[in-house]
DNA sequence: GCAGTTTCGACACAACTCCGTCACTGCGCC
DNA sequence: GGCGCAGTGACGGAGTTGTGTCGAAACTGC
């Protein structure tokens, strides 16, 4: 097997850092947090990461600056923007510098897992023995093609209720509480609150559950949440 | 093994964060009290813990007060609140300033604990070598997954007979009079009186002993209460 | 502007909790 | 050892609480 994807994650933010890293190092990957510019700089070009997570609003030297070093001392490590501020201005200035990816927060963590995996995939440097089909019952989702299929026939998820099934899947067997999968897909400070995680999951049921009504996999634990089992 | 995980309670009644503090100690946890909104926002800066119980109606800074100085600066500590109030408003308004978890007063030990233990699970925290299943003759729980087994079949419990069933488990051996059960599930000031208790043992012994007529784990222990034995 | 998607409230329904009643069992007292 | 008393087990129905579903409104990307 061959080594893991690094991801360096510029954030000064200590626990958003961590929840982050946790995340990153389930999917496997090796994970290291700087809490601001000036050591995210060095470890960028020290520790040669596949992938740079860099938080904008940083202590002393600020993302944009990073990033510009990083450039102007030759680096093309892909990097993915985080970012409070979701203005234009912000975005086209991050592009400009050769930023890969541009994600606002409060962002879901699923959605960063993806751009991460997406990034990897694109630069070649997933090298992982990774699977790159899940599968569940007779569902099999391809993620490199971002596709679900039931009994080898193609379903069509919306980015919402896909996003759901990987997080549900991730955890896979483990209750998530409707507010946990609420941080998980729609992003922390999400102050839904209603039915919504419900109807996508209902929407799950219809499309994948041989009987919606009677659902074999995505289960409801009373007073808790969902779970997904096999 | 790693430090054990930190537990702020900022809670102005003593009785009470005695009592949750007492609970969280004989799970492993460190614990620290904070009387008040202010030493409580001082606590959770400086002390760094890793879950913040945090009840609403605190003298000086409230509650909600804390909750949003709290991630004015930047902090992202998972916050539970503890609340008297069960009313919607007050559940959004906690949710929107990203309260992880909302617990209505009166609650019972178990609840909190698992939802403690959750929340340390989500973020990584929890890395004590902790059993993630439970086990007496040949039923297992899964607490993760939230479920009951016997003899290798999933059984359905609701959510009173598995919280009563962890209670037991987690004194095995002893004794525990239906005040204390009561007190432990169903919370404090529960005034529950008659047959509550009984019902739910007979759930219990039901779904759980092979002969439930004559039980040999679930035992009857008379004019006390009830007991758990493998 | 349109089609597909997401959100969210309303309502019906299902699951669960609680508690009273009654029968029964274990225990002490005579 | 029988008798009465308290405590417990079993049962079932009323009330409560949480979930599934549906449809309309708001939104998004093209």
């Amino acid at each position: 097997m061959s080594p893991a994807p690094r991801i360096l994650v510029i954030e000064d933010n200590a626990d958003l850092a961590q929840g982050i890293a946790y995340n990153l190092q389930l999917e496997g990957y090796e994970v290291r947090i700087a809490p601001d510019g000036r050591s995210g700089l060095d470890a960028a070009l020290l520790w040669a990461p596949d992938v740079v997570l860099l938080d904008l609003m940083l202590p002393g030297l600020d993302g944009f600056e990073v990033l510009r070093a990083l450039r102007a001392k030759g680096s093309r490590i892909p990097v993915i923007i985080l970012s409070a501020r979701a203005e234009e201005a912000d975005k086209v200035r991050g592009f400009r510098l050769d930023a890969d990816q541009y994600v606002t927060k409060p962002f879901g963590v699923m959605e960063l897992l993806e751009r991460v995996a997406a990034m990897l995939r694109r630069t070649g440097r997933d090298a992982r023995p990774r699977e790159e089909t899940l599968t569940f019952g007779d569902v099999h989702i391809d993620l490199a093609r971002h596709t679900v299929a039931k009994s080898g026939k193609e379903v069509v998820l919306p980015p919402k209720a896909y996003e759901l099934l990987l997080a549900l899947l991730r955890r896979q067997g483990a209750v998530m509480s409707r507010h946990e999968l609420l941080r998980e897909v729609w992003g922390y400070g999400s102050s839904v609150v209603s039915r919504t995680v419900d109807t996508h999951v209902a929407e799950l049921r219809r499309k994948l559950e041989d009987d919606p009504a009677a659902p074999r996999h995505i289960l409801t634990v009373w007073k808790i949440g969902y779970r997904l089992t096999a």
